[in-house]
DNA sequence: AAAGAATACAACCGCCGCTTC
DNA sequence: AGAAGCGGCGGTTGTATTCTT
């Protein structure tokens, strides 16, 4: 005899979420943390099944989330993870703070894959295209989710790093990826850091920048400030009244992921600041004669103990 | 200006491994 | 021990937006 299933699947509600839903799941989550999922909707009052509540919170209104392109420092982390590592994009996200494995999936599908092609790069192998281009016309679906062993013996085509990158990453905060130290052969098991290797890697000069925006990496960790670039253009209707709000952006530690020194929890994220707090007022409050929702974000962070603040826990999806 | 095509991305679906009973 | 639920993941789809003609 198993569990109680997590919902009845009657009556419930599908398709894009509305602001008043997002309302309902942030207020939840933040006075109660994210405990089991199933419960979330039943207690929230949404008539969502948890996981379309889990997917919609981790995709989307997580607050450490980074909007916009990704940049090229954090495209060819991807790519090089992703000859590394293949479709595992929850694994390719967890190197990339802020991003999700959604995010970083579409991103992959409608620009990096072009852009590879564009280079005559198969997006598959990360080989030159000629030899793979054949070898994937003859086996369409066969390297989707090529072991990483396989792949460990097809190295990626080297590519050049531009050192546009070295400023980049400088500025970007330390990658939890040590690049310095990094050969295709460390990555041993999949939670282990698997490093890129910017420095041999040749065709990156090929790298179309002029095609993608190229966001400085000031502009990607901005300072806990209302963010004046949202790229949204369409604001006001959308479920997208996040950025309605201009929420402000999320600046990640320094150490991020870095074990040993995240035990001060208290350094770590900007996040829980004032104006952060004050914006969820007025995310929560804004329309509604609800009075006995009002004030829930005044009181001190002390008093909402189940949130650790600590970029880590975020990024683990734990509070 | 309008229509159609292309693009971007949020959300769903279904599978899988782990956990619970 | 094994049936069944849960959470997570990757693939796919639907739709809104942007671009092109």
């Amino acid at each position: 005899m198993g569990r109680q299933p997590c919902c009845d699947k009657v009556g419930l509600k599908k398709g894009p979420w509305t602001a008043e839903e997002d309302k309902k799941l942030i207020s939840f989550i933040l006075t109660n943390g994210q405990c089991c999922w199933r419960a979330v909707p039943k207690l929230s009052g949404l008539l969502r099944c948890g996981k379309s509540c889990r997917l919609r919170w981790t995709n989307y209104l997580r607050p450490d989330l980074k909007r916009g392109l990704l940049s090229e420092y954090e495209e060819k982390m991807v790519i090089d993870l992703h000859a590394q590592l293949g479709n595992r994009w929850s694994k390719i996200a967890s190197h990339l703070p802020g991003r999700t494995d959604n995010e970083i999936k579409n991103h992959w599908n409608t620009h990096i894959k072009k852009k590879l092609k564009k280079m005559g790069i198969d997006p598959v192998t990360h080989k030159a295209l000629s030899n793979a281009t054949e070898q994937t016309q003859n086996q369409p679906q066969q390297q989707l989710h090529q072991p990483l062993e396989e792949q460990q013996n097809q190295q990626p085509l080297p590519v050049d790093f531009d050192h546009k990158f070295e400023h980049e990453k400088s500025q970007n905060k330390k990658p939890e990826t040590s690049f310095e130290s990094s050969t295709i052969t460390e990555a041993k098991e999949d939670d282990k850091i698997i490093a890129p290797e910017f420095e041999t890697m040749e065709l990156m000069n090929g790298f179309c920048t002029d095609e993608v925006p190229i966001i400085e990496a000031d502009e990607i960790l901005m300072p806990c400030v209302p963010s004046s670039s949202s790229t949204s253009t369409s604001s006001s209707n959308s479920t997208n009244f996040l950025e309605d709000l201009h929420l402000p952006d999320f600046e990640w530690s320094c150490n991020y992921n870095d074990n040993s020194i995240n035990n001060n929890n208290e350094d770590n994220m900007a996040l829980w600041d004032d104006e952060f707090i004050s914006c969820l007022n007025l995310l929560i409050n804004d329309d509604d004669d609800d009075d006995d929702k009002k004030q829930v974000f005044d009181a001190p962070l002390t008093q909402y103990p189940r949130m650790v603040v600590d970029s880590e826990s975020w990024a683990c999806g734990l509070f």
